[in-house]
DNA sequence: ATAGGTGCAAACAGTTTGCATGTAT
DNA sequence: ATACATGCAAACTGTTTGCACCTAT
């Protein structure tokens, strides 16, 4: 994959966030330093980062499909069901396979929490 | 809420599967009873089943949105990612609440385990 | 030089809505 | 009788793609 200020722009945009971010919220910020920066350009950077594992992709209920980078470490996410942002939430339960019935193989998990971030909740 | 004919056929297809469905398997499902049903009415009935507290959606990464009866208790979903079929797992590690960082109000939780259901790992 | 990336606009899929007609109350 | 529900088709939103031009290698 080559090397292109459109990219780098992109990726600097999910590294200098500290939560997940929407395919427009992205745009918006890396359009800072590349103005003719097009939204399919955004779309084909992120389904690339995706299928060469270093970005993935954050879905929340009845909300917006967000992206972050993918070297964060195993963490979940808190969705603010007012202001619609997605933070990361470190810590984690562990062992959920066994939950899974049997015959099933499960290889992964994710765990969403919903609810009133801190900034919404003293607004 | 009027009862009509194609509510009670879309409630039945949801009440006789025994996973989460799309909509157009709501569809497909509903149509057998009503062959006149058109896609339009199976969101409207999804969406006032939703904001009436009868039905919930179910959001998978990368998957299609999936919808289900509201009434079965606490409970999280399996996402198989070779067939996309999204099942209920009971059971649950609770108090996920204190994995959010301070000031932030947890309502409620979604666990999604994922990888290949019985079915599809024994084909 | 050339394979791959970009921007734009058109195409697409899933979902929603306007409107004339149908139907439960 | 009348307000609400339906079916159809058109509109809309988020995402993907075709294509001519550009650029990193």
């Amino acid at each position: 994959m080559r090397s292109t200020k459109q990219r780098s722009a992109i990726q600097a945009a999910l590294e200098s966030s500290e939560r997940p971010l929407t395919p427009p919220e992205i745009l918006s910020e890396a359009q800072r330093n590349e103005p003719r920066l097009g939204i399919a350009t955004v779309y084909r950077a992120l389904r690339d980062g995706i299928e060469g594992g270093s970005i993935r992709s954050v879905e929340v209920p009845g909300g917006a499909t967000h992206y972050e980078r993918a070297d964060h470490g195993h963490h979940h996410h808190f969705h603010c069901t007012r202001c619609g942002k997605v933070y990361e939430v470190h810590g984690c339960p562990g062992d959920l396979a066994k939950l899974a019935p049997a015959g099933f193989r499960v290889e992964g998990h994710e765990i969403t929490l919903s609810g009133i971030c801190a900034e919404c909740a003293k607004a």
